[in-house]
DNA sequence: TCTGGGGTCCTAGGACCC
DNA sequence: TCTGGGGTCCTAGGACCC
């Protein structure tokens, strides 16, 4: 039996993956409080989260709510291997896997009925696959749709499963507090709580006026539709990166010029090496700026034709530093980064909607629909598309 | 208390074009 | 002399995510 409306989307996410890692390959540090990296905290097990530590804490106030706590440095290697095994199992699942990081993951799995039975047994089976083959706890969210699989298996963490049935989506969803939003950080958390907002069923009461009006188009727009549970986005596989991209923070200075072109050259062969590696080029070269009060500035420019050659991106590099270099003279650099984007290959395949438009009123509406299944990423190609090409939008997928 | 290293997407203004 | 509307691309900044 196919249920096309029922809850078919997994989100699996990885339990405190780089400690859970660390914690598979030293038995010693079974049961125990760890911390994965020194200065800040990239990751802690689940048993340091209940001392308070959280991930991008400071190491000092670390160690000090949770003096006993095991400190080991990243092995990124490692944890590159663990999610390719793990994304292995996916994979093996089903065919269409949207990966989101390293350590999760979208599986729609609509289409296993026949073989594979209903998705709260696909979830079990996935569950155990990956605790005896990876040796890793994963949590799944299973939904009708992504937004909501992904909020699941929030409130199912650690080492859970939960499935939301598609009658009970509103009443499940209107108690939680606003930040299980997805996009709903500090700051817009914030701009909520001062209208006296803080359950996603009060966000929903409000209307769409009333939260453009609070938060501008974008971000209302956004907020209305995952307050109502609408989130037409289908999993999509292939999804291609968008930039490419490594920085270094410095410590309080003072950094002479020098050293700070040496760390520049350093970041622009890594990046450049991995763009080769990848077969990818770029146009636009991103250099990055923090300093000593935390804010950051960025500089970027723009060049003729897209490259992976390093010299070619190190002189862009150099020459946006160059114009800076009055700038950070008295600010206090903390940190350097740089970051290729604009790549090139992304969107060469076309994908036709099922509609034509041969009227402006159809082609608004057409938008509509596009914006609504793509979202608003998809919609200054799809305008020009549409307009160009006439009796049908060609989606250039992202 | 002090804040890493990777990313994504959105907004807004200006130059430029027809 | 004064002047519209619609569009692209580029740059910079900001919020957010893991």
């Amino acid at each position: 039996m196919f249920v096309p409306d029922g809850a078919n989307i997994l989100h699996a996410d990885l339990d405190a993956f780089y400690a859970s890692v660390e914690q598979r390959d030293d038995p010693r540090l079974r049961g125990r409080p760890v911390i994965v990296g020194g200065g800040v905290v990239l990751a802690c097990s689940y048993e340091a989260k209940r001392r308070g530590v959280r991930t991008a804490m400071g190491g000092r106030q670390a160690r000090a709510l949770c003096p006993e706590a095991i400190v080991v440095p990243p092995r990124m290697k490692a944890y590159a291997e663990a999610s390719k095994a793990v994304f292995a199992i996916f994979r093996d699942t089903t065919p269409m896997v949207e990966g989101l990081s390293i350590d999760e993951a979208f599986l729609d799995v609509a289409g296993l009925y026949r073989l594979e039975g209903a998705p709260l047994g696909i979830a079990r089976r996935l569950r155990e696959r990956v605790r005896a083959e990876a040796g890793l706890a994963i949590t799944v969210g299973v939904a009708r749709t992504k937004f909501l699989a992904k909020v699941a298996s929030g409130v199912a963490k650690p080492d859970g499963l939960l499935v939301v049935p598609p009658d009970g989506e509103l009443t499940f969803l209107h108690a939680l507090p606003v930040q299980r939003l997805w996009g709903v950080g500090v700051v817009t958390a914030a701009k909520l709580h001062a209208h006296h907002v803080t359950t996603v069923g009060q966000v929903a009461r409000l209307g769409e006026a009333t939260l453009v009006s609070m938060l501008g188009e974008g971000q209302g727009r956004h907020l209305h539709a995952l307050a109502h549970n609408r989130d037409p986005r289908p999993v999509v596989t292939g999804v291609r990166r968008r930039s490419i991209g490594a920085q270094r923070a410095l410590g309080r200075g003072p950094h002479p010029r020098p050293f700070q072109e040496a760390v520049l050259a350093e970041l622009t062969d890594r990046v450049t090496r991995r763009m080769r590696a990848a077969n990818r080029a770029g146009r636009t070269v991103v250099l990055r700026l923090r300093f000593a009060d935390f804010t950051r500035v960025t500089r970027s420019r723009t060049l003729p034709r897209p490259t992976a050659h390093t010299q070619t991106i190190l002189d862009a590099v150099l020459a946006l530093h160059a114009a800076a270099v009055s700038e950070i003279a008295n600010r206090g650099l903390t940190l350097v980064g740089l970051a290729v984007t604009n790549l090139d290959g992304d969107g060469s395949a076309q994908l036709e909607l099922p509609f034509d438009v041969t009227s402006g009123d159809e082609l608004d509406t057409a938008l509509d629909r596009v914006r609504d299944r793509f979202g608003s990423a998809a919609l200054t190609r799809a305008s020009l598309l549409g307009r160009r090409q006439g009796p049908t939008v060609p989606l250039l997928p992202d």
